[in-house]
DNA sequence: AACTATTTATAAGA
DNA sequence: TTCTTATAAATAGTT
């Protein structure tokens, strides 16, 4: 309809193919929403151009989606199908590994008892038997290590409550030696105990509270 | 375009409807089949009559699952992502509790203890402790049941037993009193005697014994 | 994008 | 549904 018959085969002047697909994209996109309306029709529509342009008209109150739907439906296609029922599968295997695991776990709490026969019961108390007795195991190795971290902890404290000693004594014989009243110390070693059991600490913090003690003498 | 000028609205008269559904599909496909010849575009045109008939025009060397995945591509919108998003999050779920229950039936198994501190080793000990409690009386009672079972059919069987004793020794005073030829019953009494030593042997094993040799002596 | 001669689609009727 | 036909609509070629 136009100037000229045309002949339906593609067109192969890049332009006039360009412009005949603008003016006709329009025409169909209008037939179609005119047959939707006029007969009450679900209509899709989706047009590429060979430029890769997307048109398309949907009928009202519809959304592809649903037309695709409908269309699968009828025609029996289901292009997802198969990925669908592959996770499906994925899902009931899931679903049993799941059954399995929770029943072991029941049984093993001592829950659903029920029907089992002596020799389960015997092979389970075995199993938890087993079990409990490495948990034991663990729990003595775990117990000497930390003992043995323990006891480490403790020389390391001593050795340094002894250097603390040491350096106090230090002090005191070079205070004796410079002739100034000698203090009761004991306060001060009490403030070492403590701190070294603590952590370690800074020796120096005592010092510095003995100074201040023999300050306020001065 | 035709005899005279319409309103494009619905169509009330089925009919018409109807007719005009027919003429403008054939149109539109036409149209549709055009469009995709001459500008060598893909077209996909879905259609359904307020009756529910489908017809369509696919763009040749094309597919409707493919102009569709091209549509969704384009548009961004996955019409199975919200379903499939759906079955993915159950899936995460699933593992996720198949994740735990495996690690609790390990801890419980007594593998991988490694990450557990004391208390939460002396926890599950306590935990493992508790379930062989249960398993252990579980056992005990069916230990129990079966072995009341057991009495019962013991009982019973003497039952049945001292029945039959008493069922021969009314037929031997009777073939006494009869004056009958008195016949080597022992055959009889073997037949009695491994029937009750079958489940369990009884003290009247002897007494029977001792009467068929009184009888054979009478 | 607009024009317009022509072709095409189709409404109404049979 | 299909055919016919008068007429509306679409559009090819042009500006």
């Amino acid at each position: 309809m136009g100037r000229g018959k045309i002949e339906i085969k593609k067109i192969e002047n890049p332009t006039s193919r360009q412009v005949t697909y603008s003016k006709r994209r329009v025409g169909i996109m209008k037939k179609a929403e005119e047959l939707a309306v006029l007969c009450d029709a679900q209509v899709s529509l989706i047009m590429f151009s060979s430029s890769g342009k997307l048109s398309g008209y949907c009928s009202p109150s519809t959304e592809i989606k649903d037309i695709f739907e409908r269309y699968q439906q009828v025609t029996g296609i289901d292009i997802w199908e198969a990925e669908y029922q592959r996770m499906q599968n994925t899902l009931k295997n899931l679903k049993e590994i799941n059954d399995n695991l929770q029943k072991e776990i029941r049984q093993r709490k001592g829950e659903n008892l029920d029907g089992l026969d002596i020799n389960e019961l015997r092979g389970l108390e075995q199993k938890l038997e087993e079990s409990i007795k490495i948990v034991r195991q663990r729990k003595y190795h775990v117990i000497a290590t930390q003992t043995d971290t323990y006891k480490k902890k403790l020389r390391n404290t001593r050795e340094i409550y002894t250097a603390l000693l040491h350096e106090l004594q230090e002090f005191e014989d070079e205070n004796q030696r410079c002739s100034f009243v000698a203090e009761d110390l004991s306060g001060v070693y009490d403030s070492a105990i403590s701190m070294a059991n603590q952590q370690h600490s800074q020796p120096n913090k005592q010092k510095i509270v003995y100074e201040s003690h023999d300050l306020s003498f001065a």
